[in-house]
DNA sequence: TATTTTAGTGAACGGTGTTTACTTTCTGAA
DNA sequence: TTCAGAAAGTAAACACCGTTCACTAAAATA
């Protein structure tokens, strides 16, 4: 699709730029921002620190293309359970569940994600803008959104709802739990409360939760 | 109760500690952790920056001060409406609501609340350890634990439902939505997605979702 | 080949949290 | 009242940080 005939020389320099990103995903993916310097880094790859500007703007933007690789693992896997046919409830749960235990595989990466103040959150292009690719955590929103609007299509769902507005809801919910799991370690266990419930099952407990605040009731 | 027979050092030592901690609530609350340098602080308060860590162990230390008067802050809230009598169903939802609303008012005091590793998470003291003193964030959740096991007793909450494992579920997804506003400034409205829901009417939606989650279905 | 672009560097700028050695001030007991 | 010891406060340094700038050396282009 996209023709890449690049030059000898481009293909040198995406060779070292890959470097440093794979250099500092290792780092990154230990320590955090706190442990990736720029300094560090450059020590890593045998080059002065002031060579990765030659190749980044700014730390902030070789830390968003590792988040940005990040989301679209997370992407990869909740899609993967979206395109299942397993029944649609429980579709539905496992696709919370798995964003859940992907994004906390790299707590630092999830973390950073959502750090900065105004990331890019968009959800759809605004009428025909160019170039506009939605971000990979853009598009996560909209499989999620897709499911839960099967979900009121088929009467699993309260038909009232409003599947842009509780796909949000929903995100919410998982972005909470994994937020907990990733600042708290041992969550859901808190200190000096014995663990009644392993992570796995806790992660399905709660998907299960989120998902049956949409259902029907009938009362 | 706390006889409190202070010598006049003491005294002034304490209004020094406080005017130190005041200056960093007004600097933190505006410009988060980012802002905050000891350095900066020190000259806000005409003192050397050294002089800070007479009164302080570090910046952490210090911050973690400012953090506890916030949940501080947060649990007298959901207090009050939990202690109302309006009806159990609303009451639970305005709880849940109430946390939102209150924490997103410093959005640099939630973020930070959180932001460290492996803070206090105790919910319980150990059998009987002796000055033990359980943090306003603990105490917090053992509220929203009551109130869930209240719900499981009446019968308006699915019987099967362990109020602990069920209040960490709730938390989770409470904290999911205060994050997202914290870390994105326009949630729920995503950029170019017409904004549907003013920010308290979605964070009552939210609120109803989590508590529709633990009632009963009759399928 | 001559010229322009690119890769890479060392040194500096202005910032950070924290420690250390030092002086001054206050306090509590003989 | 005097005097030892504790406490308050400080200047200077340490070891970092992200980033920029002026510069050289090498490669690409014309």
């Amino acid at each position: 699709m996209t023709a890449t005939v690049s030059s000898p020389a481009e293909r040198r320099r995406n060779k070292i730029r890959a470097r440093i990103l794979s250099a500092a995903e290792r780092v990154f993916a230990r320590e955090g921002v706190e442990g990736l310097s720029i300094r560090r880094l450059a020590e890593n790859i045998d080059y002065s620190p002031a060579a990765i500007y030659k190749y980044f703007k700014s730390k902030d933007e070789l830390i968003d293309e590792l988040k940005e690789t990040f989301f679209e693992l997370i992407l990869e896997n909740v899609h993967r359970i979206a395109d299942t046919s397993t029944p649609f409830n429980e579709r539905a749960r496992d696709c919370v569940a798995t964003y859940v235990m992907i994004a906390v595989e790299k707590p630092y990466h999830y973390a950073a994600a959502f750090a900065g103040e105004a990331a890019d959150n968009r959800v759809a292009p605004v009428d025909d803008e160019p170039g506009f690719e939605l971000s990979k955590k853009g598009q996560a929103f909209n499989v999620l959104r897709g499911m839960i609007a099967e979900g009121v299509e088929n009467g699993a769902f309260r038909s009232e709802i409003d599947p842009s507005l509780a796909a949000k809801s929903v995100w919410a919910s998982m972005h909470g739990l994994t937020m907990m799991i990733v600042h708290i370690p041992s969550f859901p266990a808190l200190k000096a409360d014995q663990a009644t419930m392993s992570r796995e099952d806790f992660i399905l407990f709660h998907a299960d939760q989120v998902i049956r605040g949409l259902e029907m009731h009938n009362e």
